[in-house]
DNA sequence: TTTATGTTTCGCAAAATAACGAAATGATTT
DNA sequence: AAATCATTTCGTTATTTTGCGAAACATAAA
């Protein structure tokens, strides 16, 4: 009764983007470019959070990777935004995720 | 300059639940039980996805923890649904994650 | 061209995660 | 009481993640 399927590429790809919202200091950035709707440096960033520079960075890094954010190199800072066209796609996925269920 | 804040529980407590979804297993499981609405038994899952049912225990295992899903016993099998309750907690913090958004 | 500034990469150590099979548990049936 | 069935826990191994400081990289200012 082995009907053992192989996870789509889709639902990799979601898992991935929740894996980098899964730690606190990267949350917080996501939470804070979107409230602000804005865009903030790691200079900023390293002041307020609990965490040294280099382990922002690679926080920034990981963001990056998984699509959620972007940086403009803005000398002699970075600026770090949302990356807008991934943002939506993540929600259209959790909206998908939430199909079924109490409209949210 | 520093001005280091402590993340607050509610940061951290969401990041747990979006490291619990950053899985694909468990992505799946969600996935599957908030699109049916319904529940569904370990042993049905464990037939459909590529890992043994000890790691899957595992995975239920975390998804409880995490507040997201909840075993009832129903022998011989334990039948697991959405913990409804949270899973209301969770759109709603994802909600607010979008607040300055666009809306969903 | 040296100095200063902001950020990232490197190298490392500690901790957490993921996966498995074997053994244990709990409940039911024989 | 023994056998059976669904599931979980245990013990282990391999891999990944998190964090740091030192060093490296740019770029701009002196």
């Amino acid at each position: 009764m082995e009907q053992k399927i192989e996870l789509s590429q889709e639902i990799r790809e979601l898992a991935n983007i929740y894996k980098a919202m899964g730690h606190p200091v990267r949350l917080y950035i996501l939470q804070k470019l979107s409230q602000m709707n804005s865009c903030c440096y790691s200079g900023d960033l390293v002041d307020e959070l609990p965490v040294g520079r280099s382990t922002l960075s690679q926080h920034l890094k990981e963001l990056k990777y998984a699509g959620l954010i972007q940086g403009e190199i803005e000398p002699p800072y970075i600026k770090y935004c949302l990356n807008r066209k991934n943002w939506e796609k993540v929600k259209t996925s959790f909206h998908k995720l939430f199909k079924e269920d109490i409209a949210i």
